[in-house]
DNA sequence: TGTACATCAGTGAACGCGCGTTCACTGATGTAC
DNA sequence: TGTACATCAGTGAACGCGCGTTCACTGATGTAC
């Protein structure tokens, strides 16, 4: 089963791919390297010809995820119109779409506990800068102070949303948080 | 060794605060009963006379240590002093020691996307809109939406600030809340 | 172009280990007389 | 008040199970001639 160079990386994306949606959607203990390699349709075994271990492909899934966001920050701030991009960004994070598929969701907002807790958080902490510039770019008199506060907003109340029994007041913190970080 | 009710009741009182801190500090699938027994003083096998299995204990921690905080949030937003009130109740959660004690930080902000995939969400929810609802008695008129966006800046600012590597960054994201919060 | 060999991504059985849960047992204390 | 018995919180060994990791093996494809 000898295979090219670019095969190899394509069985590793998917591997990381599959991981990410399942650690979002079930937590990164709760899932296992023999569901993520099913995930990625292949056999368990075979995990170790890509990663180290499981705890590498963690730090290697969730840094890639979070600049994935990061990127796609970056290309909606640069926007000619800044009302726009704002809208972009801000209306795509509090998007009900966005709360009911936790598999594919920030992982600010999925995993971002779990993460606090493990090492290698130099690579988040990059992505958030790069996150927190973006958001900066699109406000009016670049207010960083401002940009923080809107990013926090959207992070908790994407949180506070997803723990909502109720989906009116899940709906409710979307709203609230839209406002608080689209105005001004 | 038989032992009175209270006797009974404070045990499972230890148990609970235990796996209180232990659940925030390391997860809820990165500990196991053992560890949690340990922390009570007790061996593993007395748990069962307490609790139904480890997912009946996580609800009933969850939602008792959510509690908590609900209520000591009712009781800062009772000071007639409304901005003295709201100054309580935000200052002391974006404080830097709430970030550093993430055993006894806020479980929104230790184990929130954890909480939101399991079952009984009920009385998180109910929980959730009494910290709201206090924070809304704060703000001057009373604004609910406000509140609701507060709520999520002072969420998403623990979050960012405990995933920040750089301390200063960390600062940066607690103080933006502080003013988003705080201020209007 | 055709043949022989080397490579190594992926397979699937096996490993040691710690998990959640069960259970026979214990002994300190409550209750009955 | 003193004695006999019942209760049951807590102990610690044991259970089946799934985890992360290892490893001998495979076979499709790359490379050398």
């Amino acid at each position: 089963m000898r295979v090219t160079n670019q095969r190899k990386a394509e069985t590793r994306e998917r591997i990381l791919e599959a991981a990410g949606a399942l650690f979002r959607t079930h937590g990164i203990d709760a899932v296992g390297v023999d569901a993520i390699m099913h995930g990625a349709g292949l056999t368990h075994g075979g995990f170790y010809a890509h990663f180290a271990s499981k705890e590498a492909l963690v730090a290697e899934v969730s840094a890639a995820a979070l600049a994935l966001s990061a990127a796609r920050w970056e290309r909606l701030s640069q926007d000619s119109d800044r009302a726009a991009a704002l809208a972009g960004i801000v209306d795509s994070y509090l998007d009900p779409t966005h709360i009911a598929a936790s598999e594919s969701g920030c992982v600010l907002t999925t995993l971002g506990p779990e993460m606090a807790r493990r090492a290698s958080r130099s690579a988040i902490t990059g992505s958030i800068r790069r996150m927190a510039d973006a958001l900066t770019r699109c406000l009016p008199g670049h207010r960083r102070r401002r940009a923080l506060a809107a990013l926090s907003t959207m992070v908790g109340a994407v949180v506070l949303a997803r723990l909502s029994d109720d989906p009116e007041l899940a709906a409710e913190f979307l709203a609230a948080a839209r406002e608080s970080a689209g105005l001004h």
